[in-house]
DNA sequence: ATCCTTTTTTAAATCGATTTAAATGCTAGG
DNA sequence: CCTAGCATTTAAATCGATTTAAAAAAGGAT
């Protein structure tokens, strides 16, 4: 049935008895075609099965309707979440998303970046791989709209990020007003920036609440399995002196400590409260519900989609997207 | 410094004095031209931070690097680790992964699918979102590779898809074999074929163990807060005779079971087991670590890349991965 | 009919890279 | 000094669709 050989607008203007020029015009919806004459071509259209070849237009018309989108670890619903925006907006605009998956390596995110770039990108969005450097981005042409998400890289990018600073802050004053006298930071590497934010965040409401003294950090990797760990040993070392409040770094570490914690029978909620980052889709649905820092992460992909748009060549963009807190059941009075 | 303009093949040939023929062959890296040439092209090449154009050179080799992948819910961890590793495999072959995201909503799909086929791709891998009939594909009838994962969809496609029958078999064989007495089967929408099948699996152990007269259905959402809801419900109306055995359609479902259980200051492990299905990435983070059936999902998703390099025009792939038992610490003895 | 508009249609150039077939330059043998 | 044979290089056509500038057709007025 369907012709083996993909049909091309050529075709179409040979069956028709029209000229190639005519049936782009056709399809482009243009108003100098006589009626009757669009009638027999669209009708052809329809019949071979015609495919729009949009690679071979975008090189005539010098144009892409190509976004590049690098996502650093697409396992973490976060980062996923955000995808999921992305694409969204852009369908909506009628562009397509390129997909690359660094997995945060600095070296495969170098391969996905100079991959993706030969295929003409309008843009870049790019969910950095930890330490990423400035060298690590030099395949980006600076006339090619960047946008960085999330994670600060060295250099003057076009960026769109949380508010990490502010966001601990709240989350440890929401323990604060409960009660809350032992309150500790869990979770995250300390060299990454947006723990280090989160923890100043931690450190200046501890400050301004006089409890400069007993501030204490906790590092681990920011995924469920290091906040669980993380907080056993918690649990174990300081036994006779166990916090009450826990600012996690992330939603992952908060419900890994949730679980040390009702591992130990220590109700979440009642007898320790634990802040989350980020909200993502699981923090809602867990028992109990999370109470964490907002910005829904699909938002935040439809924003950087629509950011990538408005990036012009002699500004830099600087977003920084305030979280609000969500009280849900992992917090109470102590 | 780098020019406002895009650097051509030509503007290169230009600036060495040779051919547009001759920078192309040493892009190629033909051994057709003079050591000398080279290296003054290659000098060329990159001093002026040329960036290959990778549309107008498929355009012309009649070929593509391009593989789309559309997927229903990226929210779902499942999906989301599925979707990186097929970017892993095509980026290491070389291909590019052009995404496309239907939130299991066929009117979107049909839009994307629309959207995505006119980038030429080499073939298309198709989640499809609940509720997919064969005329929402008819886009597809070129002899264009498309590979369906995961649901099957009416007609003959080419498919990847676990076994979920005897995947579910063996879940509830593992729980007989612990001694269990009452189990039943939780979550999925019934009318879903995985969950049917999966159903069947459940129904078929239960009968060879000569427990017909005990089986037991529940319906939920496939998500965690699903399995949440319904396992506190069968735990409040089923007080008197609370099964100890939980074959969940997914691990989504299996997590909320747990959650349900622990609030019920129920022992999993102990008091009760609850086996999932999927093994996504938290199943193992999880406290109690969860027994689930295991397909690495990012595995799936690397051997769904490779299907497609392998799907012919004259026959239809059909491949059912085995799900294997992984025992971890939700399951006990009775 | 003729000339002038206005409406439709189209030939040909173009986007950027590749490839074929042919041309050029070179060397060695006669 | 010529030429066969090899190593390099290149002019020109090509992929599929768009666009410009110009031609052809249709219609209207005189």
């Amino acid at each position: 049935m369907g012709a083996a050989l993909p049909v091309k607008v050529a075709d179409i203007a040979k069956a028709c008895g029209v000229s190639p020029a005519t049936v782009s015009l056709v399809l482009k919806g243009s108003p100098l075609v006589n009626a009757k004459t669009r009638e027999k071509v669209e009708a052809e259209i329809k019949r071979s099965g015609y495919v729009y070849n949009r690679a071979a237009a975008n090189l005539r018309k010098q144009v892409s309707t190509v976004v590049a989108l690098i996502i650093n670890d697409l396992a973490n619903p976060f980062f996923a979440e955000f995808a999921s925006g992305v694409d969204n907006y852009l369908a909506q605009r009628g562009f397509v998303t390129l997909l690359g998956h660094s997995g945060e390596s600095v070296e495969r995110q170098a391969q996905v970046l100079n991959s993706l770039v030969q295929h003409s990108p309008v843009g870049i969005i790019l969910s950095p791989a930890e330490h990423t450097e400035a060298e690590d981005l030099t395949m980006l042409n600076r006339n090619l709209p960047v946008l960085v998400f999330n994670r600060e890289v060295p250099g003057s990018w076009n960026f769109l990020g949380l508010d990490n600073q502010t966001g601990a802050e709240k989350a440890c004053q929401h323990l604060l007003h409960l009660g809350h006298q032992q309150i500790v930071f869990v979770g995250g590497h300390a060299d990454s920036p947006s723990c280090s934010q989160r923890r100043a965040g931690y450190a200046r409401a501890m400050q301004l609440a006089g409890k400069k003294e007993y501030q204490r950090f906790f590092e681990s990797a920011p995924t469920k399995r290091g906040g669980f760990e993380c907080a056993s040993q918690i649990l174990e070392h300081l036994a006779d002196q166990t916090p009450s409040g826990f600012v996690c770094y992330n939603d992952a570490v908060a419900l890994g400590v949730c679980q040390a914690l009702a591992n130990k029978r220590i109700r979440v909620g009642w007898q320790a409260s634990v802040v989350g980052f980020d909200d993502i889709q699981e923090a809602g649905d867990h028992f109990p519900p999370l109470t964490t820092m907002t910005t829904s992460p699909k938002a935040l992909g439809e924003r950087a989609a629509e950011m990538i748009f408005k990036i012009r060549p002699d500004t830099v963009l600087h977003e920084i997207v305030p979280v609000e807190l969500m009280i849900r059941q992992s917090t109470g009075p102590k």
